[in-house]
DNA sequence: TTGTAGGCGTTATCAC
DNA sequence: GTGATAACGCCTACAA
């Protein structure tokens, strides 16, 4: 195996010269400097990225602890994430946890031990306390999810907000029977989006009605059993606010099937402005978040941590927009 | 900073027995034994994974490069070699490439290096030459892409019989005035493909016209902007073979804007079954393929690859389905 | 400007 | 069953 040694050789210098030559480390006459890239070429010697990581105790890498790299929102959210890795020289790994505790708790384990030099969290299932002891140990930064005292780094949007604004603009459209579908509540942006519903019923002194309050998975299935449910009931909201789009996107599919006429007989509005949003016919109401700005930012903040430079926020909120399309209907009075 | 040799001084053992009771490496009385797992416990040890993979000469990682981790049917690839990964105790890195030439050389030279133990290809750019070498230091895998020779091993379908088998069916349907949209001919399933579509013409005695024969961007937008060009056109096909399905989406975007029935009007059919053909209406028709099962058993090759042992073969095909949906019209003769 | 040499934490050989 | 110890390839004081 070619080595830094052989090269030393080869060029009629030490090893340290070599070292220096390869990483602009020190001075080195140009005569020599010339020597060793020759040797280089010669020898086709390529520095032994194990060694380098070992002895500088560094991966040069960074991981993502999210639960399904197939969601579009993720996926857009990890192109951000490695391009900035990218930009500066570091390597992405991925630990998709398909939802299953026991595949995050060893991604995690992996991580304490030193695999990657930080990591990026999306909505994990893990308790505040181990989150704060992981802290202490690991550069993190959190996604989709914040402490309120803010410890711990985390990039996101305000979700009650738009949430908030979202209600507010189909109150503005006359309706005044609205349902929500809530995402898992185990899962911070899941309760502050449904607080922002809440909030928007309650300011503008509107009842919230038990029963048209749903929970689903957050997938198209998730939202097509929440709207199968609904036909059954005699009494069913004008407007239904979701907790995404695919939750949106299952409500409209399952309610053509029943022929339920969106938005005519029913109002509905997604979050997060999936590709598909735009495809679907009705076009999907939303709100449009940049998953990939938020997968860059996030990734800045852990490189800045990494280097052991100060944050200049410890809570990063980027902007959201209302996406107005075609599945909400104006209510005359 | 804990390490290997505490550990063995605590227990009162060698360092040789630590690292014996850790891997399992060789015998170790059970005295001993419970010994050294109390020093671990109490010391709160982890092995240095980098001074591990080091001396191992192994990283343990795999990595992928491909154009683009948004893409559905390359982000259930990545899910698939994850989940295989991950059950081997491999981590996986992501060489996401964005189309950059410049980018995808990069990852190659870091690959080249050592970085990764073994590689997974989707559509890479580089020559057959510099494949092969590649081939020569490292264990790598192509995806949707293979040697005629079959020299480097290889995942995918039989992409120019899918595509053969689609146009078929649009000819049962009666259908001759058939045009094409073709994909990026330097990728090689592409040409497959295409190949296939032109075969089934030929063997049916059916003209192919050449203004009918597009070519787009693999997007959407690419779809899109086809089929707006062609309303331009006084004589239209029948029908329309896309390349993938994201393309078919497209056209039938435009053509919905344009005020065109699909399928009374025009026929399409795209490629992948990707989530969003199920959703759209009217049902997109379509070849599926399991995007996450060409994942897995590409990263199973892979790693017997990487340990040294014999592929049973150097290039698995996976079978492919017939999606009929609602997009193709019965023409009376 | 250059070279010597120590050491990073682990595994694995070899002798006991 | 066990322990000393030599690597692995690199970087970096430190000395010259």
């Amino acid at each position: 195996m070619m080595n830094i040694k052989k090269v030393a050789e080869f060029a009629g210098v030490s090893t340290a010269t070599v070292s220096r030559v390869i990483n602009s480390s020190g001075p080195v006459s140009e005569k020599n400097r010339v020597k060793v890239m020759e040797a280089i070429n010669v020898l086709e010697y390529r520095p032994n990225t194990r060694a380098r990581e070992f002895r500088m105790n560094r991966s040069n890498e960074l991981i993502t602890i999210l639960n399904d790299i197939c969601n579009p929102i993720f996926a857009e959210a990890i192109k951000g994430m490695e391009d900035v890795a990218y930009e500066n020289k570091y390597h992405l790994l991925i630990g998709n946890t398909s939802n299953n505790k026991m595949r995050e708790q060893k991604y995690l384990e992996s991580l304490k031990m030193g695999k990657a030099d930080g990591a990026i969290l999306i909505t994990p299932r893990i308790g505040k306390k181990a989150l704060l002891e992981l802290h202490d140990r690991v550069p993190i930064v959190l996604m989709n999810d914040y402490m309120v005292d803010e410890i711990i780094p985390s990039v996101g949007i305000n979700d009650y907000g738009a949430s908030y604004d979202m209600t507010q603009y189909i109150i503005k459209n006359g309706h005044l029977r609205i349902g929500y579908i809530a995402g898992n509540q185990k899962v911070s942006i899941a309760k502050e989006r449904k607080k922002g519903f809440e909030m928007a019923l309650k300011d503008n002194k509107i009842p919230l009605i038990d029963q048209w309050v749903f929970q689903a998975e957050h997938t198209i299935e998730g939202g097509y059993q929440v709207m199968k449910k609904m036909m059954n009931m005699a009494d069913r909201p004008t407007a239904l606010v979701c907790y995404n789009d695919e939750i949106a996107i299952g409500v409209i599919k399952c309610a053509t099937e029943e022929g339920i006429k969106i938005p005519e007989h029913l109002s509905v509005v997604g979050f997060d402005n999936i590709n598909t949003s735009t495809i679907i016919s009705p076009a999907l109401t939303t709100i449009h978040q940049s998953a990939y700005e938020l997968g860059r930012q996030a990734v800045e903040m852990l490189i800045t941590l990494i280097n052991g430079e100060d944050l200049k926020k410890r809570r990063i909120t980027l902007d959201y927009q209302l996406k107005i399309r075609d599945t909400v209907k104006k209510l005359m009075k």
